[in-house]
DNA sequence: CTTTGAATGTAGCATAGGCTACATTGTGTG
DNA sequence: CACACAATGTAGCCTATGCTACATTCAAAG
């Protein structure tokens, strides 16, 4: 069998007819890729945040801080911290704590400012703090820059 | 237009201290646990949600259409659909394209109303076609009922 | 009737992200 | 000093999701 892969991730319109069905297979898997390359971040984008705060916060980022914040064992902490000092996230030579590299606060910095925003959203829809903030954690990871655009025009007065 | 919203997401309250800093180590694991969880079923939903759309538009949901619908090799949709049959959601002992079973239609059939609402959302906000649905794909697994609520009394005039 | 191509399934491998169990190291206290 | 506990790391296992390569089956075409 040969394939004939498209690398056209150019941008393509989706068309009328999917407009009104949503059932075009080719604009489907774009979607769906689109959504496993974001899965495939997330964690990443959580513990920078994560980390950011703790340090922010005057506190060291420890293995063990981490585990109480993802409410994990310490060995998923250490393995993730691995993989993403291998990505050039952060730094784990230092004594206290790891420390997080340029590319990794610029990574926390933009995604505390997301999760900000959708929260102040959901707030300004009505929703509760509490709730607000729990499903930010999930939503934050998923919105293009054309949503985060409007969420801000909405929460700046529309 | 109506619509039949979930009621399926576990209600987890959040304590005041935590609603004020949002770094509380309990209440993040909390969330991040539920995080989590709407992961563990996101795929399932799209699955259960697209086998819906096919049969309903009257084609039969084969492997090869979910493949062409997911973007992933046939081999990723057989696995996929034998967990999702162990799982209870479909059958696949008829002999053209798989059933859903009565559970896994109630799942489609949600999983397309908080997709359809999140898409009438999104577009409201002035977000467009192409890109509300796109967005919808991610977005959809993480709203809470609250958020839904909120989304659902926005697009229905405020 | 044979060949061929599409659909489906299986075998086996990779990575991400969970886990428990065990080893090491450092620190503080009886 | 020695024992104990907290923090960290490693070994090894699990499931979910991807993949390629190979096997089977069936229908359509020559």
């Amino acid at each position: 069998m040969s394939y004939v892969i498209s690398l056209s991730i150019v941008f393509v319109p989706i068309s009328i007819a999917t407009m009104a069905t949503g059932v075009d297979p080719k604009s489907a898997a774009r979607r769906h890729e689109r959504v496993r390359k974001q899965h495939s971040d997330e964690l990443a984008q959580d513990y920078v945040e994560a980390i950011h705060e703790l340090i922010e916060s005057g506190k060291p980022a420890r293995v063990t801080d981490l585990q109480s914040v993802f409410g994990v064992s310490h060995v998923s902490v250490v393995r993730a911290l691995q993989r993403f000092e291998k990505r050039g996230l952060l730094d784990r030579s230092s004594g206290d704590g790891v420390q997080l590299t340029d590319l990794g606060r610029k990574m926390a910095t933009e995604a505390a400012a997301r999760h900000q925003l959708v929260v102040d959203f959901l707030r300004k829809l009505g929703v509760s703090h509490a709730q607000a903030n729990a499903d930010a954690e999930g939503l934050e990871h998923h919105l293009s820059d054309e949503s985060l655009a409007a969420l801000r025009k909405f929460v700046d007065g529309e």
